[in-house]
DNA sequence: CTGTGTGCAAACATTTTGCAAGCAG
DNA sequence: CTGCTTGCAAAATGTTTGCACACAG
């Protein structure tokens, strides 16, 4: 699992230069846009909205949606950032500059908390063992309804 | 989470009939496919698979694959199925009739492998309830390498 | 009979790809 | 200069919707 801690930005920027370096890719203001967009929003994305933050933050660079899919892809292959499923409704991102962790999500009104349980991670491990399984990853998603939400259900 | 014991056909035909009693829905030949389709086959469904097998196993019906989606959805939403989320390239089903289970899904050939772990069903009600949330239901996906394919890899 | 269900085609939503021009290294 | 990157438009995927006919209740 991801136990990177909290990275400031110079230092994400930093390891964001060195992965374009190891693959001989190029340095562009767009992929540096889209990388500081999402430093400074540590909410949960989809490629869409992050493409409007990014367009309207930066709009002389004239960034395209393709471009935005296309680096949160290159993102995501190198482990800076994370995604969430949500069935037919594509995915969200985030910056994985944090401590691994997962996410709570309300039902009702669409809030997301993030926690992290070290006890439930070792079980996952020893469930993975015994099925003969290396883990690699995992998703845990909680969906329930938040304290607000069941408040106003009641009235 | 749904505790339902293990259904024969039998019950769960009339499980569905009731649901569609109480809706003023129509109890159709197509329906009556795709849900036996989905008993007799116990793996994981794409729309687009079952809807393959059940234009196999009943071609007279000639049922559409929206046909299947919207059955999928009305079993869905009856808790009769449940699915699981693989990012862009859409959902799983599988019947419910069985216990409440989480997966572990090899990365490499996409076997997946069913588990339940009752230590971690509590872990995740507590960290809910110390959130302000009510669990409704979750999402717990182990993604790893099986020992097949780690063996495969070795060679 | 009434109104729901169906398949088909078209519409949609999201993501990816082909291409010609632009720009980083 | 070379070849990766970009935005655009088009394609590809996966899913939903409008419609006229079919059929369950």
């Amino acid at each position: 699992m991801n136990n990177t801690e909290s990275l400031s930005y110079d230092e994400l920027l930093e390891t964001f230069r060195t992965i374009l370096r190891k693959n001989r890719l190029k340095f562009t203001a767009q992929r540096e846009a889209i990388l500081k967009t999402l430093y400074e929003h540590p909410e949960h994305f989809t490629p869409e909205n992050l493409y409007l933050l990014v367009k309207q933050k930066y709009p002389e660079l004239n960034t395209g949606i393709t471009t935005v899919y296309r680096t949160l892809n290159l993102l995501e292959e190198n482990k800076l950032v994370t995604s969430l499923s949500f069935g037919t409704q594509g995915k969200k991102f985030e910056l994985g500059n944090k401590p691994h962790h997962d996410h709570i999500i309300c039902e009702v009104c669409g809030k997301i908390v993030e926690f992290e349980d070290a006890q439930i991670e070792e079980l996952q491990q020893k469930i993975a063992k015994m099925r003969g399984f290396k883990l690699t990853n995992h998703i845990m998603q909680l969906y329930g309804i938040c304290r607000k939400c069941q408040e106003t259900q009641n009235h």
